[in-house]
DNA sequence: ACTTCTTTTTTCGAGCATTGAAAATAATGC
DNA sequence: GCATTATTTTCAATGCTCGAAAAAAGAAGT
């Protein structure tokens, strides 16, 4: 219900963006490739390109493309123009703080890391650490400053509705802070937050075709659970959603201790943290293990799987956790995939017989079946790709779409 | 991403969908008010009212409207021609079913009720019977028979993915029978099924003008329960989407008998039967009664409201399972109502204590702190104008939007 | 070397919907 | 009867798309 007015400006847009989705989705086209693609008409075809090159927001290629084909006029490729703006990004992680200076071409061009530790964030305030990295990363490419259009900052714990702040993180002192306000004010750039879980989830879609237009939730197991979900290919709304707090949905009332200071979280059964917990028989109710070292968990996942009862056990408790926690998810949304990703996707066949148990349990798991899960060992790769498909999809959308037609080129 | 090219004659079918909305939202205006209600200029609200008035879609008012403001030339509301178009609405219910003919300005024109037992569609093949119904109220309407263009029919249930049939219901032999397909071709009409609990979301949408834009989860408490969900005022897809499992989303790994055959759902502790059961201490996995008189249903509630304990108990059970259930879908799901509809709606302060209880259990309850949760009594109304309102824009959108435009009126 | 063929891209005129401004319309108030 | 006021229509301009035809750029054939 929330439609707009159309006019011819708004129709040229919308066909602004169409062409450049395709480009993204597809890379280098012809013309002929795009308008079909699109299904827009060769004329039209011509005068947006026209457009976009004399904007500068894309590019013929000239290196030869033998194609195969050979008989006729030889098609030339467009291209985003590299150059055409860059992004920053910062991946922001309980130990670990990433930014990455990204091209409109969606090349990587420089990154810097940086360890964070509990009290980073006591020490400098947020706003300040990040354009402390922003400038070091720009003074290595003076060129990006210029076309630098868009700050965007994956992040995890609960966001503010409005998606300008955090509520809730486990990233110490970083709740609170309106440091996305602040940057933005400082640079004068669009200062965007992600929640990492949505982000698993347009990476998903971005790093696999057959899942683009898919409704997929894809669950991260590790130091934490959670997950993302797409709705027939789309992240709905423009903040917080997409995103979930599946690893604090409840699972035993009253249950294991979380690290949210909860009790009975999903994340309090399957994390690493909490798998080493029951593998060992801590008590549910002892603080988590601030950090898992990943040789630990995966040693924890060779005893498993040369029998170890009690490791054995832990990885079925979570497997338990995950899938009535599945299950339950089930009854309101209703993905065709699910995806694991993360250090604990490799302990997936340990978990599976509970999770299919869980999942069997419910009416909605037993009238349609259980989705096919999969796991993706991988999960930094989803997390960047959405991350940067993102930034560059609002780029190609929100500034580049509705630009004045300086001047049409006939 | 599933956008689609935008040319001058989707321009057209945007702006005409976007006056009909507005006059479905605020009832009869004048072109001036629809012009900035849509946004519209003055000069394409005539050219767009001059079609729909040559459509014979909309009618000027000739009544006088005597609005107070003298001075000026005196505006000419228009409003839906009531014949241009009839749709059919049944709602079928376990023991019940309803066919309702309703003209194109929405207004109820007739109406036939028809008690259902379990055995009918075993007697009776469903399309046969909806057939049956519908040539008996066009009988006594003969002038709509040229005009029906839809027929809209509401189940309970879980949906085939494309929505074109039913996978399970509690209603008896009616799943799998693809009635819709059937009663479509019989009539050459389209025929549309729609989850109840998706039109309790619609229809919720409709009667509360706070609610029309806002992400509100209904949840009908009664026989059975049930829940719809909107999406800043849109229920997205064109499938099952917006309706859940609610109902039968898991609360006890294994627990009590659930009408559905399943065991823990939080229907099994929170429908009327639940309810009943745990009140006289009836063993949780003894078998559902088939339906529970409204009158005995209402004593125990007067019971548990003046202090009997076992009335207590058992609604004090209700409350922490539909707590348990909003608090996972909460994880999952953040609305910004809570609605609660049926006769279950009147004994929520008997249950809002538990509810809020496991709500705050939880990392978002506790975090973005529990939504409103409002009880409304009746649940036949949001039903029914879920499916009217829901037909009446898919008539104006789907069947009135891409009309050739016969010829232009000068 | 020149012509023919094929495929891509551009050009051109037509059609359509929107818009702002101006004109026409239809009452009221004095 | 005339000025005032608010609604509605008319008009010319603008911008976008589209189909068809023309132009462009090579490859293949003779």
């Amino acid at each position: 219900m929330t439609r707009t007015v159309s006019d011819s400006d708004s129709v040229r847009r919308q066909n602004r963006g169409l062409v450049l989705s395709a480009l993204r989705m597809q890379g280098a086209q012809s013309r002929t490739a795009l308008a079909s693609l699109t299904g827009l008409s060769h004329a039209s075809m011509t005068a947006i390109m026209s457009d976009l090159l004399t904007q500068g927001l894309v590019a013929e290629l000239t290196a030869d493309r033998p194609d195969g084909r050979t008989r006729g006029r030889p098609a030339t490729f467009v291209n985003f123009a590299r150059k055409a703006a860059h992004a920053a990004l910062f991946e922001l992680d309980v130990n670990r703080a990433r930014l990455s200076l990204i091209d409109y071409g969606g090349v990587l061009v420089d990154r810097i890391e940086t360890d964070l530790t509990p009290t980073t964030f006591a020490g400098i305030a947020p706003c300040q650490f990040l354009s402390d990295r922003l400038d070091a990363l720009l003074a290595r490419t003076p060129a990006a400053k210029k076309t630098l259009r868009r700050i965007a900052i994956s992040v995890q714990g609960i966001l503010e509705r409005d998606g300008r702040g955090l509520r809730w993180s486990p990233i110490q002192h970083l709740a609170g802070a309106p440091f996305a306000t602040e940057l933005s004010e400082a640079r004068g750039l669009p200062v965007t937050l992600h929640k990492r879980g949505r982000l698993l989830a347009e990476g998903a879609r971005w790093l696999d075709p057959a899942l683009h237009e898919a409704s997929v939730a894809t669950v991260f197991v590790g130091s934490t659970v959670a997950m993302g979900v797409t709705f027939r290919g789309q992240i709905m709304g423009r903040g917080d959603e997409g995103a979930t707090e599946f690893g604090h949905m409840n699972h035993v009332p009253n249950g294991a201790l979380c690290r949210c200071g909860m009790r009975g979280c999903i994340e309090a059964y399957a994390a690493d943290y909490a798998v080493l917990r029951n593998a060992y028989s801590v008590p549910e109710t002892a603080p988590p293990a601030p950090a898992v070292p990943a040789q630990q968990y995966e040693m924890l996942m060779q005893r498993a799987e040369s029998g170890d009862r009690s490791a054995t056990h832990a990885f079925n408790l979570a497997g338990r956790a995950i899938g009535f926690g599945l299950s339950r998810m089930l009854a309101i949304y209703d993905p065709s995939h699910i995806l694991i990703v993360g250090p604990g996707a490799r302990a997936l066949e340990l978990m599976r017989p509970e999770i299919d148990q869980a999942i069997k349990a419910s009416l909605v798991g037993s009238i349609n079946g259980a989705p096919h899960i999969i796991a993706h060992r991988d999960e930094t790769e989803p997390i960047f790709k959405g991350l940067l498909m993102k930034t560059l999809n609002d780029i190609d959308q929100v500034d580049f779409a509705p630009l004045p037609t300086s001047e049409r080129a006939g």
